[in-house]
DNA sequence: ATCCTCCCCTAC
DNA sequence: TAAGGTAGGGGAGGAT
């Protein structure tokens, strides 16, 4: 376990020697040079790196628009041609004989792939004005017909969009080299014969409405509806998505009983002595930590934070997951099978179903091929999920499969034919989709019954903030789960298991010990002695990629051979220090994941993509269907994203494309063997846009678009698909957290460099534990109006305190920057500077961030009032309202970057000292310095209903809070 | 200095 | 036959 961490260090240690070494550039012989390393090279691309860095030239983690070059010793033609022209291809020689020779040599005569072509070709748009003008008003034709899509078709349709982004295409080397390729009669002739013989559904001419008339929805109606229904991944994902949804509903309609609660407190057996040991044994943190917080807190209300916080407990958080959940559904009405080894799966696992075994060999080269496409050479290396297959395999998934086939080393993901291999008795059961969702309902339902503290997870996993309803029922974590899975299991018939410890991640561990049908409580105690046993590969959200450095041991016992060690760490992805202290819990054998149990946020991203199955039968209609499918995923989108409500947009456009050196195509996902995805993306915040998708305009605009100017050549694309997101919940949304990360109009994460404050790090050493010491200044503390358009989106902001006194805010916005004829709301906006410090002794967490605290109120305020009634006015709205506001969360960050998170209930007493806390905080007064001392900064997170009416009646109603005017938008549609 | 865009990666 | 869909976080680096 320490040898990856040493890698670890010793990897970061040459980063930084690195950095010293750029500080003292020599020749600058590759300045204007930008290079990016494709593939294994020799010199290595860390090597390369180096010596650009070392020159004068810029080395590219990613191939961007501004890549000069690309550097490649051996690519495969699909690859050369999938790179832009104007990084030129060459070899690593270049680079070297250029620094050997201490001049840049020409690149041409090092270039990896002479078919590579010379000039730019130049491509006719029509200007970007006419193209938009004429859109609209061909939209405007039809009006009465408009579909309210907020749509981002035109945008990427708008040439001048195109030119700037999409350098692969729009430069027209794919597109040549495609039709290069389709010229090919051996490709071409490949291609159709492979069509013929697929599995493929072709696509009609008769299914087709002519583009003159209305068109419906996809292409072909039924291969949609048949694959979703029948496609496991796009099951689960709706349904993780619905439950998220689900608990938010259930909490909007909650009337404060929880008939769960009474049933366990008539079957309370055990003494208060008992459930607090039961709960601070979980969630205890070392004195020092408890008595910092005892120094926030108690000056602020005493009686609540001593109730919450008894022997320095915090929390109890219980992750519950179902037990091979498919499997556990489909055994319900199979009890023969129960015992035996089971999965679930579409084939029957049925060797003699093959018609034609040959095609097998092939359909595993083609697996093979994409696996070293996505990884590289290195995945010929690697265990892959076809190793041991033979004719007879099935390629079907195993979705789920039950503990007596795990125990033959059979996992979830698997396919059949290697489960059969390892366990030739599996029996496999069908899937049976209305069955789980209603198992998930029951399973949901029966928790809610306890507490509507839950973050949904997926369809069969949850966790559930335990730490009240453990002290009002009175009962210990244990006896709470021996209740809560009897139910579940009665009510289901299947079985849960549920893990409980200090936060989230623990949670998550445990319930990993608990399974199956068992429950297990991870005391603070034992954390350090259970994360021996913890890989880093064990973590959730580390999966091969990042794992596999640490995990090599290869990597790990060459750490002293730099040649060894720079090529094994070439293909690593970079470790952020996000990652990295993640990674940290299980080297420093701690665990205090920031994981909060209130990501309450609401949906903002949604997209479909199909890439199974989908082709065209011939060019002629490839339009069409472009075009109506395209219309099918607008109306998907449109009709999800009602729902969640947009209000800043990044919308995407993905498109499949087969690859044109690789004509056979895979069977089992339905001709769909190689592909290469491009995304195109743009930005809709200024323009909400009317699309009027039925009409035969909008087909003629995607046909141009799409098919002209990206001059694709129809047979080679597979699949197009919109995916939208950054969706924000505009004001009015339901049950939102405005502090959630990348939530609303807060930023998603903010960067300022640790130089930036005068900052005294008064290093307190307690117990073991670094805390983080006397962090802010008080000049740090910041009190802001943002201004935002109707659509959220920032127009500008205010520093409050250098604002003149006594004028209203409405005048304040309009004097200084926003036009009178602007349609705007603004929000105060609050926040303070804090220090994440990182351990450096060590050297592995070099990286020294400041990030931000933030507290924000997101709410009407009245523009005719002074900026010191608005804010008197907050106060004394939440004073007086103060259910709005239901729960406090906090953050106390520890020295190493560490953080512990924990909440309280706000209540009427509570309340009236919270906000002129946060206020005085603001402003700049004594609790500013006594609350910063001990570095913890506070959110506040809306849990409770927050309806756009309350919010209203609180703070003056929609009339007087926002300024009317009407023209913005229209201008900007304009261009 | 911060924001924005594009990409990779992970999970169920 | 088989049905590899999707949301969301992190990281790098150019744009502003
Ligand atoms: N690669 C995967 C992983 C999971 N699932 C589906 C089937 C599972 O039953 C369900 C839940 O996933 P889990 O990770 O919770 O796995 P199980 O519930 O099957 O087993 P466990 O007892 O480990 O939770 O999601 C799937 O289709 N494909
Ligand atoms: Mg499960
Ligand atoms: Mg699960």
């Amino acid at each position: 376990m320490g040898g990856y961490m040493a890698a670890k260090k010793y990897k970061l240690e040459q980063q930084f020697s690195e950095d010293a070494a750029q500080e003292a550039i020599r020749g600058k012989i590759f300045t204007g040079v930008a290079i990016f390393v494709n593939g294994y090279t020799r010199p290595t691309a860390e090597e390369l790196k180096q010596i650009m860095l070392q020159h004068g030239g810029t080395y590219h983690q990613y191939k961007s628009q501004v890549t000069t070059h690309v550097i490649a010793s051996n690519l495969p033609d699909s690859k050369v041609r999938q790179l832009k022209e104007q990084s030129k291809v060459v070899r690593p020689e270049w680079v070297t004989d250029s620094l050997a020779a201490g001049r840049l040599l020409d690149y041409r005569k090092y270039l990896l792939c002479p078919l590579q072509p010379r000039g730019q070709a130049q491509l006719n748009f029509p200007s970007a004005r006419r193209y938009v003008s004429d859109f609209t008003a061909a939209s405007h034709s039809h009006s009465g017909e408009f579909e309210v899509v907020q749509n981002a078709i035109q945008y990427f349709l708008w040439p001048t969009y195109f030119l700037q982004h999409f350098g692969v295409l729009q430069s027209d080397t794919v597109g040549k080299l495609l039709k290069k390729r389709s010229q090919n009669t051996e490709i071409v002739y490949g291609w159709k014969e492979h069509l013929k013989s697929s599995s493929v559904i072709p696509i009609k001419s008769h299914m087709i409405q002519p583009a003159q008339e209305p068109a419906r929805l996809a292409s072909d109606d039924n291969f949609l509806s048949e694959f979703y229904s029948n496609s496991r991944l796009h099951h689960i994902s709706t349904m993780g998505a619905a439950f998220k949804q689900y608990v938010g509903r259930l909490r909007s309609a909650n009337s404060g009983h929880f008939p769960g609660l009474d049933r366990l407190r008539a079957r309370k057996s055990c003494s208060d002595d008992d459930l607090l040991s039961g709960c601070t044994a979980i969630c205890q943190y070392p004195d020092a930590i408890s008595k910092a917080l005892k120094i926030v807190v108690l000056p602020v209300s005493r009686s609540i934070w001593v109730r919450s916080m008894a022997g320095g407990a915090i929390g109890v958080v219980m992750h519950v997951d179902m037990d091979c959940f498919f499997v556990s559904v489909g055994l319900r009405a199979r009890p023969h099978l129960r015992g035996l080894p089971v999965a679930v799966t579409h084939a029957r696992g049925n060797p003699s179903a093959h018609s034609s075994s040959s095609s097998r060999k092939q359909e595993y080269d083609c697996y093979r091929q994409r696996l070293e496409k996505k990884l590289g050479e290195a995945a010929a290396a690697r265990p892959s999920r076809i190793d041991g297959l033979d004719e007879g395999s099935s390629m079907s998934e195993v979705a789920s499969c039950s503990y007596e086939a795990r125990q033959a080393g059979i996992k979830n993901g698997m396919f059949l034919g290697a489960a059969l291999k390892l366990c030739p008795n599996l029996r496999t059961i069908p899937y049976d989709f209305e069955a789980y969702q209603q198992v998930s309902y029951s399973l949901y339902d029966t928790v809610a019954e306890y507490t509507l503290d839950i973050e949904a997870v997926s369809c069969d996993e949850m966790f559930v903030d335990c730490t009240e309803l453990l002290h009002q029922a009175g009962v210990a974590p244990l006896e709470f789960a021996t209740v809560l899975r009897g139910e579940i299991e009665e009510r289901t018939g299947c079985t849960a298991s549920t893990g409980f410890g200090g936060n989230a991640l623990l949670a998550r561990l445990a319930t990993r010990r608990a399974k199956p049908d068992g429950q297990f409580v991870l005391a603070t105690s034992e954390v350090e002695r259970f994360m021996e046993d913890i890989e880093v590969s064990d973590l959730p959200d580390v999966g091969h990629r990042i794992a596999n450095p640490f995990a090599c041991d290869i990597t790990c016992q060459t750490v002293q051979n730099n040649d060894v060690l720079s090529q094994s760490y070439e293909e690593d992805i970079k470790v952020g220090p996000l990652t990295g202290e993640h990674i940290y819990q299980v080297e420093g054998r701690v665990c205090d994941s920031a994981f909060s149990t209130y990501n309450e946020t609401m949906q903002r991203a949604s997209s479909a993509l199909i890439r199974f199955g989908l082709r065209f039968e011939d060019n002629s209609l490839v339009v069409h269907l472009d075009a109506s499918y395209m219309v099918y995923d607008t109306i998907k989108l449109q009709h999800r994203v009602k729902s969640v409500r947009s209000g800043r947009r990044v919308v995407c456009l993905q498109v499949v494309v087969i690859s044109p050196s690789i004509p056979s195509s895979s069977k089992k996902y339905g001709a769909y063997g190689i592909c290469y995805e491009f995304h195109y993306f743009s930005n809709l915040q200024q323009h909400s846009v009317k699309v009027h998708t039925k009409s035969a305009t909008f087909y003629q605009t995607i046909n141009d678009g799409l098919l002209r100017e990206l001059n694709l050549l129809p047979d080679f694309l597979m699949n197009i698909a919109l995916k939208m997101g950054t969706l924000s919940p505009s004001v009015e949304g339901k049950s939102f957290n405005i502090l959630s990360k990348g939530c609303g109009i807060l930023p998603k994460t903010l960067d300022c460099t640790y130089a930036t404050f005068g900052i005294i790090a008064d290093v307190m050493h307690t117990g073991g534990m670094h805390i983080a010491p006397v962090l802010v200044e008080t000049e740090h503390a910041v009190v802001k109006i943002l201004v935002l358009g109707t659509d959220n989106i920032r127009l500008t902001e205010f520093d409050i305190l250098a604002l003149p006194e006594g004028h209203s805010i409405e005048r304040i916005i309009t004097q200084h920057h926003c036009q009178r004829d602007t349609n705007f709301k603004f929000s105060i906006y609050i926040y303070w500077y804090f220090v994440d410090f990182f351990e450096t002794s060590s050297g592995y967490f070099g990286h020294r961030k400041t990030k931000m605290g933030v507290f924000c109120l997101s709410t009407c305020l009245n523009p005719g009032g002074t900026v010191a009634e608005n804010l008197c006015s907050v106060w004394l709205s939440l004073s007086l309202k103060y259910e709005l506001v239901t729960k406090l969360q906090f953050t106390l960050m520890t020295f190493t970057g560490n953080m512990f998170t924990g909440k309280v209930d706000l209540c009427s007493l509570l309340a009236p000292y919270i906000v002129p806390c946060i206020f005085a905080f603001a402003k700049v007064s004594v609790v500013l310095k006594a609350m910063c001392s001990i570095s913890a900064f506070f959110h506040f997170v809306l849990l409770k209903t927050c309806s756009n009416r309350s919010l209203n009646s609180f703070f003056g109603g929609p009339d007087n809070n926002t300024l009317s005017y009407e023209t913005r938008k229209k201008s900007d549609n304009s261009i």
